[in-house]
DNA sequence: GGTTAGGCTTCG
């Protein structure tokens, strides 16, 4: 056994012993006489190290023909290399798909798998003492070699990587420089205070939140109060990585150069790991969306700038928003005219979702360069209750106790600051998401609509105390001008088309919440409920069951994974696993990953540690996915599904645009599958002096609690948000004089039912304004904790007529 | 080959 890994630029040829001789890898065959031959090639492929009986290891490698001038010899290039024993081992610890190797002392075999690869009719074997191989590593950047925390001399220029536990945003010194500080950590455990001045804001790392990890090289270790800290020195460079386990190992910025190897991915992942097993990331982060937000906390804020507006000398306010409403009332700023840069208002129900922050002393600085539609996180935003003092507080309203003023104060310390959130940055592709649902802001029929409220309210609502106890109202954000009418009357005549009433609502199905939530085909309209954990856990069992090896597509090839949990010696903690070849090629297999033989609580595990996850099982000698109840793709909590009926069956080629990030609609439509979404069913019972109505609420769901559907099928906070809803709505033990009145937009539809056809109602266009959504449910209300899924039957809602 | 900062809440 001999394995040689060369240093760069070296060529394997001229490293081998002179008595051996090449044979271009098109010209072997099975007669050839191979002893005292070599065979050259670029590893292609690198399998898993598999571990057989007696302590023995085989390793499976495809290379590749690299001689450009040998190409038309043959279309046989590539070739598959069986390595065993300690060569097998060695090959897996040093060599990377990329080097070039130069192989000896092997014997040629008949490939039993060149019919089903197209690759070479041979393969190569290589075992024992006579057989060995020179590796070179085809790089062009110099290699940097990474000091561990723990091993930092006083005085030394080195490189090292660290997980952020603590950061500033840069900061202007009183010297030339921005200065960042930080504090990094590594599975060494230690501590390391990194001081980084430059003058230049782009050269200071992009740190998101805590978990980040950053790349710095030549920084040089000081020791500093019997510490060792860490300073930028000489061409000193630094790139940042997200933290979070499965995410791409991309840098935050691209604007640099820099170099980037496997084995840099490699320390970033299993720094992620580390960290993640630590809690590093999820303990320390203060990110909370505007409807968590308690009083006198000091948090981080991830939002869009609608607009900004200087107030003091010492002062600017940034109008923000991040698609949840704070249950608290904020307290209103007057703003000069004339000052405010982007729109100076907003629709009633956009506004109602906008916070106000002050900024102060040197954080204004940074505020000037920002611009309205600018993602933002502020850091250690503090909410301040009561506050009376605030400059330009609208002198209309007296400072209330429970109003929320947000203050980012001056001062650096925890971290205080603001940063512009990168485009390729998660939160702010969620944030995007999220906003889109938003109503949108129709400015110009603002005074319309306010004088339409006026003219056609109904006699009921003149007693308009029920809607200020309760603090709850809708908006309509559609642009009929129309009067509200009685339900008697839109019985009598129901129209097709949208009407507007206002009502109470009476009563609702289903009772339970999480039976609301159900999945909807876009293309055949169906609908379903979501299949419970027991049921899908079954298809998974059933399914491993016939876990036999079986023919895999040539577009896919064989890997494992380890099982979650267990000993790491154990051989049956391998999991099975199949890998698209394209993303083989393009290094990133780990995006999508198909699973044989998984149980529903290993491919639940695996979920966090991989984005994208697609049971497989074995049918009739051939990969399929399991049946349909079960979800075709898991990607981290989030489950999805596909229509039976709309969704072809077989398991087919998917071809992925590279540039495209790898997402739920893009594996459905390379898998040919009709992906179905998740929906939110309600079958209302309104009600107001004239009669009562059954309504649905489905297609606008989302609109009126202001949550997403697929939010609901993992998120109990969105589950709360529509279980408290429902509960200020139709109190479970209130009168009725307690329930509000709402004003609704109504569509009007003919749709057969039972055989007939009958006229159905849906709510939509409507949004419901309730102040206090996530906080304090009204008095007798159970608080039962819900299961996210449930495959109960709802009776009176499964047979809906959809529009 | 160099000063700055070297975490550790708040005037509003």
């Amino acid at each position: 056994m001999f394995i040689a890994v060369l240093s760069n630029g070296i060529g394997v040829e001229a490293q081998a012993p002179a008595h051996l001789t090449r044979i271009p890898i098109g010209l072997i065959n099975t007669t050839a006489d191979c002893t005292n031959r070599t065979v050259e090639g670029k590893v292609i492929r690198k399998g898993p190290l598999v571990k057989l009986v007696s302590d023995n290891f085989i390793l499976k490698a495809v290379i590749q023909e690299h001689d450009a001038t040998l190409n038309d010899l043959s279309q046989n290039l590539s070739i598959n290399v069986f390595l065993f024993g300690s060569l097998a081992k060695s090959f897996s610890e040093v060599v990377s798909e990329g080097d070039v190797v130069l192989a000896y002392g092997f014997t040629v075999g008949k490939s039993p798998t060149a019919k089903k690869d197209k690759l070479h009719p041979c393969n190569l074997i290589l075992s024992g003492d006579n057989a060995g191989i020179y590796v070179t590593r085809v790089s062009k950047a110099p290699k940097y070699t990474y000091v561990k925390l723990d091993d930092l001399k006083d005085g030394s220029v080195v490189n090292i990587y660290g997980v952020v536990v603590f950061f500033k945003q840069p900061f202007q010194s009183h010297g030339t420089d921005f200065c960042s500080s930080l504090k990094i950590t590594d599975q060494s455990k230690q501590n390391i205070g990194c001081t980084i001045f430059c003058e230049k804001l782009e050269d200071h790392p992009i740190i998101l939140q805590t978990g980040d990890i950053v790349r710095m090289h030549r920084v040089k270790a000081k020791l500093f109060n019997n510490s060792i800290t860490l300073i930028n020195t000489f061409g000193f460079s630094v790139v940042t990585f997200n933290g979070s386990v499965g995410e791409p190992v991309e840098p935050w910025t691209c604007s640099k150069s820099f170099h980037l190897d496997e084995e840099d991915r490699r320390t970033v992942e299993e720094l992620r790991s580390w960290a993640a097993s630590q809690g590093l990331r999820s303990l320390v982060s203060s990110a909370v969306p505007l409807s968590d937000i308690q009083p006198k906390s000091y948090f981080d804020l991830t939002c869009q700038l609608l607009a900004k507006a200087p107030i003091q000398s010492t002062c600017t306010l940034l109008r923000v928003w991040d698609g949840t409403r704070c249950p608290h009332p904020l307290l209103e700023i007057i703003v000069e005219p004339g000052v405010t840069e982007g729109p100076t208002s907003f629709s009633k129900a956009k506004e109602s979702l906008i916070a106000n922050v002050l900024v102060f002393d040197n954080h204004m600085n940074f505020a000037k360069q920002l611009k309205p539609g600018d993602f933002l996180r502020i850091y250690n935003l503090h909410a301040i209750p009561g506050s009376n003092k605030v400059p330009g507080l609208t002198s209309r309203q007296p400072a209330k106790m429970d109003h929320l003023a947000f203050h980012l104060h001056g001062g650096t310390s925890f971290g205080k600051g603001i940063r512009i959130l990168p485009e390729n940055c998660p939160d702010v592709q969620k944030l995007k998401r999220v906003l889109e649902f938003l109503p949108e802001d129709r400015e110009q029929e603002l005074n319309d609509l306010e004088l339409i409220e006026v003219w056609c309210t109904p006699p009921e609502s003149l007693d308009g105390d029920a809607l200020e106890r309760s603090g709850v109202c809708t908006e309509r954000s559609c642009s009929h001008q129309m009067q509200p009418v009685m339900l008697s009357q839109l019985k009598q005549n129901h129209p097709d088309g949208p009407h507007h009433v206002r009502v109470q609502l009476r009563s609702y199905e289903p009772r339970r919440h999480h039976q609301a939530l159900k999945l909807f085909c876009s293309k055949c309209s169906s609908i379903q409920d979501v299949p419970d954990d027991e049921v899908v856990a079954g298809i998974f069992s059933e399914a491993s069951r016939h876990s036999e090896s079986c023919s895999s597509p040539p577009w896919l090839q064989s890997g494992y994974v380890y099982r979650p949990g267990g000993s790491l010696a154990s051989l049956d903690r391998a999991l099975g696993v199949y890998l698209c070849t394209q993303l083989v090629a393009d290094e990133t297999a780990n995006d999508l990953i198909f699973l044989h033989g998984s149980t529903l609580e290993e491919t639940c595990r695996l979920a966090e540690g991989y984005p994208n996850l697609v049971p497989v099982m074995s049918s009739g000698g051939h990969l399929a996915l399991l049946d349909p109840s079960a979800p075709f793709l898991f990607r981290g909590r989030r489950r999805y599904y596909r229509c039976q009926r709309c969704s072809k069956a077989i398991l087919r080629k998917p071809s992925f645009d590279m540039l495209e990030e790898i997402d739920e609609k893009v594996i459905a439509e390379a898998l040919g599958v009709q992906l179905l979404q998740f929906v939110l069913l309600l079958k209302l019972e309104l009600q107001d002096s004239t009669d009562t109505l059954n309504v649905l609420l489905m297609k606008h769901t989302e609109l009126f609690f202001n949550v997403l559907a697929e939010d609901a099928s993992t998120n109990e906070e969105a589950q709360s948000r529509v279980r408290q809803s429902m509960d200020i709505l139709c109190p479970p033990e209130g009168s009725m004089g307690e329930r509000p009145w709402l004003d609704l937009c109504l569509t009007a539809y003919r749709a057969e039912d039972d055989g007939q056809n009958q006229t159905c109602y849906q709510i939509c266009n409507t949004t419901l304004l309730t102040p206090l959504p996530n906080m304090t449910p009204p008095e007798g209300v159970s608080h039962k904790r819900e299961e996210p899924r449930c495959s109960s039957e709802i009776h009176s809602v499964n047979n809906v007529n959809v529009m």
